[in-house]
DNA sequence: TGCTGTCAAGAGCAGTGCTCTCGTCTGTTG
DNA sequence: CAACAGACGAGAGCACTGCTCTTGACAGCA
């Protein structure tokens, strides 16, 4: 019982390597479902029965369908994050608006790659689900990427009209959060631009443009670009 | 009944009577039922065993649980698009920016108040689901009313970047669908502040924002005043 | 008075999440 | 080495879901 677990648990009995592995299974069929039929239609015994297993055992390694879907969030997060980061990491540091874009767009990319994980990480909550703390950090990847890049940036935001004193409040603890040297306009910026940026792909992807928008990208990339420039980013 | 309407068929039978006041009847406890539980919880049979029904009965109002889904959803767009129109028509038509602020925030505080109808409306679709026909128009209204104000307002946008080929076709066949003499510009930025608008709120009622924000309507506020800016809205 | 179509009810099918029990097998400990 | 505690998969079972089909009662029309 207690073996290894005393310095790190790398004793990888057989037993411990077949859990991780079933553990990792599980969770690769589970996206799969939840690609094709959404996160409505994730059926714990349809996975089991895909499986070969019988849906009782699955219970064994996730103690329910929500701790199954919790895994597929942060894996989702994750996943999003490590993309945008690869992608921003790509392009040179001086070259801001290509970083902001190359973020910005990887983002996009695996949302439209992945839309029913995007569904579940900024669709419906799931009523009676609260998300657990493990999910804030993973969610924050993208963010703070973006506020680097920010960070680099002219620091000149776009005008705002004058910020409330509550406002100003959550900006001020927001940037004791997030570290850095932001004025409140610019975070303010940062914020919004978050928020159009989701907004823009859950639209995409939600289907509130067809018949109005048929070059998504193009459209896309405008937008992000007017982002850019409303957080000081450009050139 | 009294029939108002020469032409149209009002011969209200004690049966067709009996049948469109069941209806309403199903559909209010529905709309009750998904704001307790979520649009996943909305059961047919518990919506029945309410009504004091049997499951099966209710099938003849609703041939599908789906269907009964598309009627809820047309109702939350009329909704929510009535009390934006109401909020607006309720300011002084030469008051451009009050009533710019009176339609985004009576649509905010209606989403506040029914936020599982505004996830019915602009969160996760419902895969295999596809929105009728039936939904485009109620669904336009506020984009509509907001277009509204923008025609009375300067008609001088945020600056934006040059604008993509095919953004422009699209914009040129939006301009024709809407009617009005927007500029290009103008009205990608119109579609803009309607992402914007709808991000925000869906940011807010999906919890994207806990720990980051404690004044939503201030934030709200705020962003929506850029907003007004963007389209050229002022004063 | 009959005919026709509508209605609520009930049984039933296939599926769901989840729990409990029961042998089996494994890794650890005395 | 032997015994034991724990993990494991299988299976049955509960309460629930959407949906279908059949049945018998009733209302409106001719």
């Amino acid at each position: 019982m207690l073996s290894g677990y005393a310095m790190l648990p790398v004793v990888t009995n057989a037993r411990e390597r077949a859990r991780t592995e079933l553990t990792r299974e599980i969770k690769d069929l589970a996206r799969r479902h939840l690609a094709e039929h959404g996160a409505a239609g994730l059926s714990l015994r349809a996975v089991a029965r895909d499986l070969g297993m019988v849906s009782s055992a699955v219970y064994r390694y996730f103690p329910s369908r929500d701790e199954l879907l919790t895994a597929l969030i942060i894996d989702a997060y994750d996943a999003v994050g490590a993309a945008a980061e690869t992608a921003a990491a790509g392009v040179r540091r001086g070259d801001l608006l290509g970083r902001w874009l190359a973020a910005t767009r990887a983002v996009r990319e695996w949302a439209v790659a992945h839309p029913q994980e995007w569904a579940l990480l900024f669709g419906s909550p799931v009523p009676g689900y609260a998300a657990p703390r493990d999910t804030v950090d993973p969610a924050a990847r993208i963010p703070l990427l973006l506020l680097a890049v920010i960070a680099d940036g002219t620091g000149d935001p776009a005008p705002l009209p004058p910020l409330p004193r509550q406002v100003r409040t959550d900006l001020a603890a927001l940037r004791r959060q997030v570290g850095g040297t932001f004025s409140e306009p610019l975070l303010a910026r940062a914020v919004m631009a978050w928020t159009h940026l989701v907004g823009c792909i859950s639209f995409e992807l939600f289907g509130h443009l067809v018949g109005s928008v048929t070059d998504y990208p193009a459209w896309f990339d405008l937008q992000v670009r007017a982002l850019a420039t409303s957080v000081g980013v450009s050139r």
